[in-house]
DNA sequence: CAAGTTTATGCAACAAGGTGCACAAAGAAT
DNA sequence: ATTCTTTGTGCACCTTGTTGCATAAACTTG
């Protein structure tokens, strides 16, 4: 139930097409909740049908059938109920975590591997994630309310990929095999 | 695609029922893959008709009566090559940090409320991994390749609650409103 | 032993996410 | 000017996960 609250709040930040939604989730809202263009689409339809978002029809810069979409006060006291609606967080679910459990019944053949693999990816998003804090906040302590929010989200990327570097890289040197 | 595979994993550790294997994935597989016991019984289904478990002979085929299971070599040697197929980390996919990230648009009225409930609710998580690793690995240093293995997973499981109670105080304490 | 509870299996329907493909228009290449 | 590519929207279908209910046997209790 969190994609249509997604999307409100991305189109907050600024009013969109479906395409250029896709790609902005790409980058920021996308790293901790990542839709296709299609899940896209489909709830920018739901959304509309609920009257909570609107296309902007003058706004059309030239290009083909391209759609705006900006969002209706509904919209907006939605997501802000939304955000003290209790809700509990998600039970943790991780295939790298079921295959060592795996690994302890039918032996680890293979699984180093994988593990660097997956070591590498992570040390690449946490290099990613640390470049946009070293650009995007500079200056930690000096921030508004709304910044200081985002730099906390941040933060949780940052720490989280931090954990997944040191497990993983725990993890490499002592499986057997 | 990794539902199966956990089943097969439960299996191997110990034959057992639909309701069995729903209980014992309430407090060890399903800390880190949980399932209903809906999922479990079409699951188990696709299995059997896939040749990669049986039911032992004892079982009678009506409704209400108890199944029991066992993996076949076919299912032993499918979760053996699935251990080491590459398959990528999920991206993150958190509602928690996207609704903090819709509090910077919208404001955080209510939010503080949320976090602290979290922050509760991973505090007694933590301190249910801890007791379990209290009981089952009071010697980490002398442990053999398959005790090691699941106490590496176990060990996720505390770094992982770890940084979200750290991560949530600090949320808390910085949270406008 | 009749009635209710617990244990156990399972179907139907739905919601959410994801893959593949279709189609239409604008711009670029030959 | 025609083809090719890119941009943009969207449908159809499939898998995974969840909710609610149905059914049947076994155990419990007055």
């Amino acid at each position: 139930m969190s994609l249509p609250h997604a999307i409100l709040t991305a189109l907050l930040e600024k009013p969109s097409s479906g395409l250029e939604l896709t790609r902005r989730f790409d980058k920021s809202i996308g790293y901790f909740w990542s839709a296709t263009h299609q899940q896209i689409y489909r709830e920018l339809g739901k959304l509309e049908a609920a009257g909570q978002i609107r296309t902007l029809p003058a706004a059309a810069p030239t290009r083909g059938k391209k759609k705006e979409y900006e969002v209706l006060p509904v919209g907006r006291a939605e997501l802000s109920a939304w955000v003290a609606r209790p809700e509990d967080p998600r039970p943790l679910r991780d295939p790298l975590l079921l295959r060592l459990r795996a690994a302890a019944v039918v032996g680890a053949k293979g699984l180093d591997a994988e593990i660097g693999r997956h070591l590498a990816l992570h040390e690449r998003q946490l290099a990613e994630y640390r470049e946009i804090e070293a650009r995007d906040f500079p200056r930690p302590e000096t921030l508004k309310d709304s910044d200081r929010l985002r730099h906390l989200v941040l933060r949780a990327g940052i720490e989280l990929e931090t954990f997944w570097t040191g497990w993983l890289t725990e993890a490499r040197s002592s499986t057997p095999e």
